[in-house]
DNA sequence: AATATATGTGAGATCGATCTCACACGGTTT
DNA sequence: AAACCGTGTGAGATCGATCTCACATATATT
């Protein structure tokens, strides 16, 4: 059967109107007899009219619709913050197209550039690369609404959402070292990204403020996946003098470090002490259960989506940087080290 | 600045042709001049011309984006396959809109109709209930491409993609009966969910197999997240005579168990055995690890990408259904009980 | 009575891309 | 010379909703 759903002009034509007489009755604006109003609603109820959101996309230039590029919905702590942007876009009568960058600079362009041509005016990119970034730089030329969040872009100015990396990867080191540990280890993904440069960072420099010479033969670098983490993980502490705790920067590398701590035997706290960034569920089901630093990331897809929807109802105002504290939650996988 | 998207009209008046012949050489189609084709190319170029998908999508009547409503996002299983599906939709230069139903009709219905509105052609759905489906069955009466995936629903023709529940549950609770258990119960979530109804018949019938007379004190339900778990499982151990052995239908509800034998100081597998739906990552990760019933999680949402573009492309076929085998994964949560 | 004001309505333009049609030109065929 | 073809191009219609403008009436004001 198939039959196309019904136009406005159907509308019209049922109501015995004409078309601009319907979208008045429907949209109630302008002057419209209450008899006549009455007939084409009828008339569109009857019909099943919907309206075509194309056409009025087209007309007004801009389709109701929030574009979302994140690293990937995979990991929890964006999936958290895309459930809750998707929330509140609903009740503002937006939908949320999500896309993964999968931490490749290309595909966030291409990603971007595309939605874009669908005169999608609203996003929130967590972007990939704080250098490399004509693209967001040109969205901003052109005035259309952008929130970045988790990671800010060097020399834009633009609304975001962030947290205090460098503060909780600092109170992270901070504790290790008030229980006696000196060696410290720490496991990072790509240095390109922000996050990861921030929480290197407050590792640097909590360390030299605990008077210990940061080195490099203590920190591993990989891919921010469980799989990559692990051989990270196993490099090492496969040396002649492994550290003694471990900080890891992401959910996804503090899961990688434990399976690599079960395979090499090696037990947690007694062997080594680890601290994670991001609390995740799996964190408290573990025995021990482990320390970590926690974001709020309840607040983060909310405040972001927030500040975005202010931009979108044509307030202008200075660019807002939000940053949200880290707390350290203390559980049992951290152990003190006897001095010596 | 921003200056407005450059059109074709802007190309075509750049070239010095008509908005026609632009159209013919940047699409490649028609008879245009070599020398012609080439001017509007590099006039093109120097403009940045990147076309308007809006009006594209409303002369030839859809949108090059897929809708996907899942129960929740936050659901480690609906993230995989919707990561997968976008994986597979950016191959074809589609996007994808995420919508959330949060396991409630309406709105599964409203965004539906919000999505159709858009001239969205292609849609993979999770549907909350399978009894009340005129939406879905107006979708198929509209010759949309619909692909249901993890449920069914009752009189519909459609392309589905499932995976073997009434198999898993048995596999499940006939492993539990082998080891000795009479007493099992059962954790689940609402009845009118799909899944879960036919869990509930492979438990029913695994029992009635294994001569045990199914016994409602030994099933608990309630709404799928930890927090309803928790409670939903105390409820079910705080009888007199208590079950030896639970089985959860999913990973949810596996996590608010765990917690609540913990708080209740019942210990796994001593006290009680364990065996739940879906693998999730933290199952490896307690002591013991938890025995399950996995599934084909990254097979799912390919499959149903693929089929939606099967008939996306334009073929016509019978509706397909695949259903996935389950497969149970004996870990360390289930303990023989001895015969008394 | 003449003008102003409020109320209703329709014709037509617009948003941007695409497609059909008509028309041009040079060359070939009858 | 007439009819025909292949090639190249532009004018205008179309998709559906909305908005401006012009034009009706009817009522109120001078």
């Amino acid at each position: 059967m198939a039959q196309k759903p019904a136009t406005l002009k159907d509308v019209a034509a049922f109501a015995n109107v004409s078309r601009a007489t319907a979208a008045r009755a429907l949209n109630s604006y302008g002057y419209v007899g209450d008899e006549t109003a009455q007939r084409v609603r009828d008339a569109a109820e009857k019909l099943g009219y919907r309206g075509n959101r194309l056409a009025q996309a087209l007309r007004n230039g801009q389709l109701p619709i929030i574009g979302c590029i994140l690293g990937d919905i995979q990991n929890p702590f964006f999936a958290r913050i895309a459930h809750d942007i998707e929330v509140l876009a609903r009740g503002n009568r937006y939908n949320l197209i999500i896309g993964s960058s999968e931490e490749q600079l290309e595909q966030e362009v291409s990603l971007l550039a595309s939605l874009q041509s669908l005169s999608i005016r609203g996003f929130i990119v967590a972007p990939t690369s704080d250098e490399n970034n004509f693209h967001l730089r040109r969205l901003i030329e052109e005035n259309v609404p952008l929130v970045l969040i988790d990671r800010v872009v060097q020399g834009i100015e633009c609304d975001s959402v962030l947290v205090d990396n460098e503060g909780g990867a600092r109170k992270a080191i901070e504790y290790l070292i008030s229980m006696g540990h000196r060696r410290i280890g720490l496991l990072q993904d790509d240095t390109r990204i922000f996050t990861s440069r921030e929480r290197l960072s407050g590792y640097q420099h909590a360390l030299v403020a605990g008077g210990i010479t940061p080195d490099d033969r203590m920190i591993s670098v990989s891919q921010s996946t469980v799989e990559h983490a692990i051989d990270a993980t196993i490099r090492l502490f496969s040396q002649k003098v492994p550290p003694t705790a471990l900080f890891t920067v992401d959910s996804l590398m503090t899961q990688g470090a434990l399976l690599a701590f079960r395979a090499m035997g090696i037990s947690i706290p007694h062997d080594v002490s680890l601290v994670g960034f991001d609390d995740f569920n799996l964190a408290t089901f573990t025995d021990p259960q482990i320390t970590v630093v926690a974001q709020p990331v309840s607040e983060i897809g909310l405040a972001a989506a927030r500040l975005l929807f202010e931009k979108l109802s044509g307030q202008s105002r200075p660019s807002e940087q939000i940053r949200f504290e880290t707390r350290l939650l203390v559980r049992g996988s951290v152990s003190r080290r006897p001095e010596g």
